[in-house]
DNA sequence: TCCGGAAATTAGACAAAGTCCAGATTGCTG
DNA sequence: CAGCAATCTGGACTTTGTCTAATTTCCGGA
């Protein structure tokens, strides 16, 4: 499957977004890269030949995808939020020193021994991140 | 075990770290709570009475207390980090409306399946977190 | 007790990420 | 083409956190 802009159209139609110009670049930059992005990487990806995005639309269209479903939010540096393009189970590893972020397939990974929730309580997700450094 | 200002002092020399004034405030503010706090939180507690302890000092304090792992951090709000007095292996979960965090504790916790690192890399920790929400 | 230096604290300027708003643009649809 | 809703925009603003230079506190030795 190639992300082509054409097919990010068709992408974001089936997630029942409005293919605009710039919505199809952001998809674009995230999903041709199969990337974790922050916020201020996809602005810089999306304007490298003239500007073309505002700082607004980068974030409003980010939290759009979000709401839809397209891009899933990792929390995992104070500063920063990243967007994954991937929305399937999985988990992450991050390289505290360099910041790199890497996906770890949820299918083998097993989790027990969780206590129950309250009744009015719904899971929403599972996130578990291993924090790795560099051995000394 | 009562969370006394004295008492704090103590805990503050076995891991190392001068005890002033003002960190015995912070280490009191956490541990007499054992609750998740943020830096801002802090500043508030400490600075209830009289304005006695600066911004620039809450933060370097509450770095200092996580160098010497006396705290933990735990990064679950894009927005802010929290500070926890709770330093055995436990996970959490977090209430995405409210945005309350609570301790699970790790003893029955079984994670399996996660794949083997890099040789050159070492676990710094496992963080999981356990996103739930008010049922609709 | 007084002195000097190291450690700690401070106010406030600054930086970075993200939000918000009022006005301009775009793209229908009739 | 007019009208209207959706979208986009620049820029001001907020919040969290960092940095720095100046001050204060603490402590050991003369």
């Amino acid at each position: 499957m190639h992300y082509t802009r054409d097919n990010m159209a068709g992408l974001l139609r089936g997630h029942d977004i409005n293919p605009t110009h710039q919505r199809i670049e952001i998809a674009h930059a995230l999903f041709s890269r199969q990337e974790h992005l922050s916020a201020d990487q996809v602005m810089a990806i999306v304007n490298t030949r003239h500007s073309e995005t505002s700082k607004a639309t980068v974030y409003n269209t980010l939290k759009l995808f979000l709401e839809k479903g397209l891009v899933r939010e990792v929390i995992v540096d104070p500063s920063k939020v990243f967007f994954d393009p991937n929305t399937t189970p999985h988990h992450h590893i991050y390289e505290v020193d360099s910041g790199k972020l890497s996906d770890i397939d949820a299918e083998h990974v097993h989790i027990s021994g969780l206590p129950p929730l309250p009744d009015n309580m719904v899971t929403e997700g599972i996130d578990l991140i291993v924090r790795v450094r560099r051995k000394a």
